[in-house]
DNA sequence: ATATATTTGTGTTGGTTTGACACGCTAAGG
DNA sequence: CCTTAGCGTGTCAAACCAACACAAATATAT
């Protein structure tokens, strides 16, 4: 029991934890248990403990959540309407995260019947305002992905360029062409050609590459800017 | 008096108050007449009500302080460190917001010598964890004001392009060439050149311009990007 | 074995955008 | 009337961008 002198909004962060999938941008989804909004999807998330900061908060629920620790994770925006929770006055912190569905299963979300993951096309109604919420993320992954190589995020260790050009035309919701999305992405340099190829499909093997983190960072160092 | 079951963190908001005048852009502070931090200068702020949104908290502080309404005003960031307050644990809300210091004078603030106006190069030190959300601030604006035009929240309504021009070299720390942004600004099609002329300086008087805020959402609607 | 389907990898060109750069014009002030 | 201060303007070379098609390497089906 706690008391204060004058009354405290509850404070929780939810998280829009993406991921990608042979069949595209997805979003992870749990379905609620309890009142209000029971039986309905609903971004995963929790309420802030007193002694932890909100990046361990949002750290702390997606491990609950998916098992996963390592998690590229940015806060989103602090959402606040009044009357968001029907209950009580709760503002929300919203967090956004990129996973590599590829590498890691998602165990607890998997496997459990009461979370799922959703193409970005076919989300149901979502619980609270985390529709909004949702939209905020797609936009802010839209605008970031273009001047930070954060797209990585969601990709496997080692990955084939066409890979890398899919997710940037479903993240900016458009059509690249290839020869200069190789080009451009391949002159910045923060990208390794691997020796390795990548076998057992039809077509011709692709050559494997992986994000050369110490080489964009050194970048970085002498002013580069990424942009798309 | 209220009472919860779990213990919750108190809910703040700060607000970075942006200004240009003749030296420069600036920022506004508060000089704090309680413990903790007694004396120093800080961001403007104070709690929220539990009936109010976020945004609403931000605007009636600002209110308060400066007398100002129509404020440019955006939410920047939710700061969350356990120690940030050493009474006890208060998560804040931070706001960035951009005034016309030429129009309005602002009241309450400057004649009240408990708080003033400084050159973002010759901030004093700051209370709590002020002197990083300002920090974060200046980030954000630099950021921001390359592809959308809030720059003109901070212009008087009629403005000279060499003001203009200035404005832009002051957020973004680097000098730009004047024929260079001319031909690009006036190229969006977003300023209107009037026929009046500021009089009474020495040199060639300026036409005066005017940000064509329709022009602008008309553009936007066409999938216009503006850009630096 | 051969043919077919699938996916990778590669260059050029025309148009557009950017960045560098210097001087005459018009007012105020002495 | 002369000086000083600030405004307003155009060109050119270099870099960048968008559009475009076909051969190479493999898997699969016949």
């Amino acid at each position: 029991m706690a008391t204060y002198e004058y009354p405290r909004p509850a404070l929780t962060v939810d998280c829009v934890v993406f991921g990608l999938d042979d069949e595209g941008l997805k979003v992870l989804l749990i379905r609620r248990g309890l009142a209000p909004f029971k039986g309905r999807w609903a971004l995963p998330g929790g309420f802030v403990r007193v002694e932890e900061t909100l990046d361990e908060a949002a750290l702390r629920e997606l491990r609950e959540e998916t098992g996963l620790k390592k998690i590229f994770l940015e806060q989103l925006y602090t959402f606040s309407a009044v009357k968001r929770d029907p209950r009580e006055r709760v503002i929300s912190v919203a967090y956004y995260a990129l996973i590599k569905l590829s590498d890691h299963r998602v165990q607890a979300a998997t496997d459990a019947d009461d979370a799922a993951w959703f193409r970005l096309d076919a989300v149901p109604e979502l619980a609270f305002d985390h529709a909004e919420i949702l939209e905020v993320a797609r936009d802010r992954l839209k605008g970031k992905v273009r001047y930070q190589p954060i797209g990585f995020e969601l990709l496997p260790e080692k990955f084939k360029l066409s890979q890398l050009q899919e997710l940037y035309e479903q993240i900016l919701g458009r059509e690249l062409d290839k020869r200069n999305f190789r080009k451009k992405f391949l002159s910045f340099g923060i990208i390794q050609e691997l020796e390795e190829r990548e076998q057992g499909l039809p077509g011709r093997p692709a050559r494997l590459h992986r994000f050369d983190a110490k080489a964009y960072r050194k970048l970085l160092e002498q002013g580069f800017h990424f942009e798309l």
